[in-house]
Order: C-alpha cells, then sequence, then structure tokens
DNA sequence: TCGCATTGTGAGGTACTCTCATCATGTGGC
DNA sequence: GCCACATGATGAGAGTACCTCACAATGCGA
C-alpha cells in the first residue's frame, strides 16, 4: 500500500535524523563540546565577532541563553568577551585561537562525513535525493511556519554550506 | 564539484532534520507532552505494561531517567504505576486511558504526516528516496558502533512501522 | 534633558540527563 | 534454610539548556 510506504520513508527518516544527531553529538563530547555551544560557536565563525544580541537571534533562543552560553564557552576557552566599540552596554564575542581551531576542526570533520555518507552514492541518486530532500524541507517550513529568526540570520552565508547553520538539539 | 554536492545533500539532510524535530515538539508542547515522554508513551504502547527498567533500555537512558519521567506522566494522568505480580521490587508502568487516548492520537498525527510530506511524490521518486535512506541509516550505524541496547530493544514491533520508536531528543 | 528602547545579567523555574548511594527484594550456592 | 550477590526503584547531587521577569547601565530620539 501506499500509506505504508509514505510512514516507512518517514520512519527511515527519523532513524537518520537520530542516527545524525547521536553520531555529531558524540564527536562533538569528544571535544568538549556540545550542540548549542558548538552552534554558537559556529554562528561566531561564520558572522565575525558579535554582541550577545545578534547571537540570541542567530540561534533563536533568548538573549539570557546565549549570556549563559557564553559564560561557558568564555569559561573552557573557545570564546572571550570584548568591549564594543560604540556600544558600551553591549560585548562582542569572539572566537579565541582555540575556538577557531576546533571550528576549522569541525568543518573538515562534517567534510568528512558528507564524504562517508555519500561519497560512493552515483552522482544521478544524489542529485535525485537532494531534490526530494529540498521538497521536503519546503513542505516542512509550512508545517512549521512562525519561523521567527531562525532563518539564517547573519550567518553571512560566507563560507559555501554552513554546517552548523542549522539547529540540532 | 562532487564535495559540494555531498556536503548539500548533508545540509539538507540537516535542515529536514531540525525542521521535522521543531515540528514535532510544537504538535507533541500541545498536548502537554515533551519528547521523551512522548517516546515513553510510544515504548509502552508496543512493548504493554513493563517495569521501569525495560523501559529505561528500550529508551537507552538511565534507570533513574525513567523514574523521572514516570514521575512526570503519571502526575499528568498519561499513566500509572502497578505492582508487578511476581517481582515485589518491580512496578508496571501502564498507560491509562488518556494514555492511550493520545498514542493513537499520535499516532493518526504522524500518519497524516507522512502523507502531507509523501503524499503527493511519485512511487519511483519515493522508492528510491527510502532506499537511500536506508542505506543512509546502514552507514550511519557503523559511524555510532557501540550502540548498546538503542537499536529497537524491546519496542515489539507490534504496529508497523512504530513512529515514536525513534529518539528525537 | 527626559523618557523610552536596548543590552546584558541576576534570580528563579522547568526539563532531561547522568552518577553514586541506598533499600528492598529476588536468587543461586552451599 | 541462609547468606552473598544481583537487580529494581529511588534519594541526593550535579550538569546542560532552555525560559520569564526584573533591573542596572547605556543609547537615542523628541
Amino acid at each position: 500500500m501506499n500509506t505504508d510506504a509514505r510512514q516507512q520513508a518517514l520512519d527511515l527518516l527519523l532513524e537518520c535524523t537520530v542516527l545524525l544527531e547521536q553520531d555529531m553529538r558524540e564527536d562533538l563530547a569528544q571535544r568538549g563540546l556540545s550542540q548549542s555551544r558548538t552552534h554558537l560557536l559556529w554562528a561566531l565563525a561564520g558572522a565575525g565577532p558579535s554582541p550577545q544580541r545578534v547571537l540570541a537571534q542567530a540561534l533563536g533562543i533568548s538573549a539570557r541563553s546565549v549570556t549563559a552560553l557564553v559564560d561557558a564557552l568564555e569559561a573552557t576557552g573557545f570564546v572571550s568577551r570584548q568591549a564594543h566599540p560604540r556600544d558600551r552596554r553591549a560585548v562582542l564575542v569572539t572566537l579565541t585561537a582555540r575556538g577557531e581551531a576546533v571550528v576549522a576542526d569541525l568543518r573538515t570533520g562534517y567534510e568528512r562525513l558528507a564524504e562517508q555518507l555519500f561519497g560512493d552514492l552515483p552522482a544521478p541518486r544524489l542529485e535525485l535525493f537532494t531534490t526530494t530532500l529540498a521538497e521536503l524541507g519546503a513542505r516542512l517550513r509550512t508545517l512549521v511556519p512562525p519561523a521567527g529568526g531562525s532563518g539564517r540570520a547573519e550567518d553571512g552565508d560566507s563560507s559555501p554550506g554552513t554546517p552548523g547553520g542549522v539547529r540540532l538539539a
């Protein structure tokens, strides 16, 4: 039956979702990072030094939560708080050398993962798969309409296909 | 370039992951449920009244966490604790009428989602998509090897394609 | 200059997860 | 039959990630 085929597709999609999430979580844990902190790091790498307010909007979380994340990342040496040159209320969160290094590491890890997952998939199949995923994304976006500021905010889309431009947790 | 195509595929997959997770989270929130609690409910619906230990293994979390989840679900009337007939140490967690009702609701919601997502996808494309997802799942499973008891445990696979047989959070 | 808006943070709360310790109970070996 | 060890659930304590509300310092427009 068709209905069963659709459910199976959704089942598999969810399963991949879970496995992907699990894989990334474990990978990050080895670097002493969580998903939320990594997401902040990633946004920072894309946008450059930013006030916390901007990060909050980029990550789709409250300003207060950003304060907590930055506290943690500062304590573990991944970012530092710097004075904003023009606005004395604001703080510029900046990647430290260690922060930059870990982001670079994550990027290569991400590339390797894409390679491992899709490496030996024939090009036409990969393309069709991508197309289907894009359609699914579009449909899902209509189901979750009030996206707020989650879009991509000021990720800057500097580097092509910003890996962490996405919220996992 | 091929590498870029693969990264794009992974990007899209992650995006779907996030949107899916978001959609489900909101849906559940309207019913007063979280993902973890729902997962427990779902496992319970599949396996029938179970001791907490079994649920812990099925959900891949600690026994202590199950205690907390059951506390919450009991307080909100979705499950009840019953004496185990043979083992006086154990407790049988059981779905209440309300619990059964919400699970049935979730099931239809899940079916509707599959319909919305894949409804007008031509059968061959759906099939290819499914195949690719299955391969991806297999590859991911090799990347996350020490799966422990997370596989599917005693989900019972009674009902075909158990929706929540999967961990989202 | 006065008042409103904005930035970050303190305080307090919820949820989910973990480990370690504890208590009651089950079970196998002698 | 009894004792040691295993097992089921939970108390205590901790970490992470969110939230809202309140507030002080600062920016800024009228």
